[in-house]
DNA sequence: TCGTTTGAATTAAACGTTTGTTTAGTTTTT
DNA sequence: AAAAACTAAACAAACGTTTAATTCAAACGA
């Protein structure tokens, strides 16, 4: 699927206004509108609102693997690369924050007739990335051995997710405002947290 | 505000289809319909479905504070107290997962008309009390000192909500059926992944 | 114990808006 | 001249809310 200039702009305005109101929470006239286009636009672009997040889905999840992969290539310890790993997750999540937002809310909705499986597809590559991370380093004696795997990538995600969704929360708590100094945090602070957090766990028990 | 039974009955039916679909993806109709009443009930009883949310959130965010306070002042040591506190908040969140759910959601949409005082005013609550008990065991010399605090809370609720969020994903992963089996999985191995999680970061610095 | 009164509970129907989508026509580009 | 891009208007369906009428249960005076 080839997308113009035209109809990667109305996927963006499209995004925000889901990731603020919802999926049901936004008109196609509210999107026409802010995008500058004829409502009729949308479903000749597109075929219907619903196929419109279809194609915003599939626009925003393509493309992981391959950055993936090239991470976790760089040269470096178990500990840098767990490093390097949770830099690029929470990288990744935070420049396509919206669209998870959308897949979150989105996918437990039983009337939604939207296409998943690059999300989920995504989310099974990541995982057995990390498996594989992390059981190389128990063989190698660095990580510890009494250690839920699959529970990480919720650890890791979560916290990021979590501070996200009550930035206004957390904003107050910890005196940041301004689009910049957030991502600063996130990219800073928060990502450093997490580092620490993981590699706590996976250097406490017994190699 | 008293709640009469079936006032409660429509809350909970109410509750679990916005968690379901979302505010804006239910009708009333729908609410209606399955709570088996008049679609005029709602307005009758709560006054608009907005209002209803309002009712269902300060039904479901109350008492709160009495709950936490009792749990933290049982006996024992500081690792024990960050047990019991991670299992209260867990149990907590999981029992109340519905509702927690619409406020992530709808916490940051600016055309809902919806007080989340008493979810905010939870969470500063629940944040000093972490906070004290933490400083407190660093000042004891058992915690190190390098931790990011406000941070703890995201890395707890986070791991809980990424993995109900994903449960889909999570249960195929670990091949897990059944409501039953969910309950016992959270608040056994998930519960244990995060205790572990934050104390071994707690140990982890230097103290 | 009776019929009557009273206010709350409940109902079906209608209200005006807003929804996503389509149509039929016009403009622009190739 | 053909194809693609774009528009205003109309469509039926669904939305939250209100209305006016009815049922129900408890309270009351005789």
């Amino acid at each position: 699927m080839e997308l113009n200039e035209k109809q990667v702009h109305i996927l963006k305005v499209a995004e925000k206004l889901f990731a603020e109101n919802g999926f049901d929470g936004t008109s196609v006239r509210q999107i026409a509108k802010e995008a500058g286009i004829n409502i009729a636009m949308i479903s000749y672009y597109f075929g219907s609102k619903e196929k419109m997040l279809d194609a915003l889905l599939f626009h925003r999840f393509a493309g992981f693997r391959k950055e993936m992969d090239k991470v976790m290539s760089e040269e470096g310890g178990y500990h840098e690369k767990i490093d390097h790993m949770i830099a690029f997750m929470i990288r990744r999540i935070h420049d396509n924050r919206r669209a998870y937002k959308v897949v979150n809310f989105e996918y437990s909705n039983p009337v939604r007739q939207v296409s998943f499986e690059r999300y989920i597809s995504q989310k099974i590559e990541n995982y057995k990335l990390v498996e594989t991370l992390i059981r190389n380093g128990q063989e190698a004696g660095v990580f510890a051995s009494d250690i839920n795997i699959a529970l990480i990538i919720p650890t890791v995600l979560g916290t990021y997710f979590h501070f996200y969704y009550n930035k206004k929360f957390f904003l107050a708590l910890l005196q940041i405002s301004g689009e910049d100094a957030i991502d600063d945090y996130v990219y800073t602070t928060l990502t450093a947290h997490i580092q620490q957090t993981v590699k706590a766990l996976l250097s406490s028990g017994s190699p």
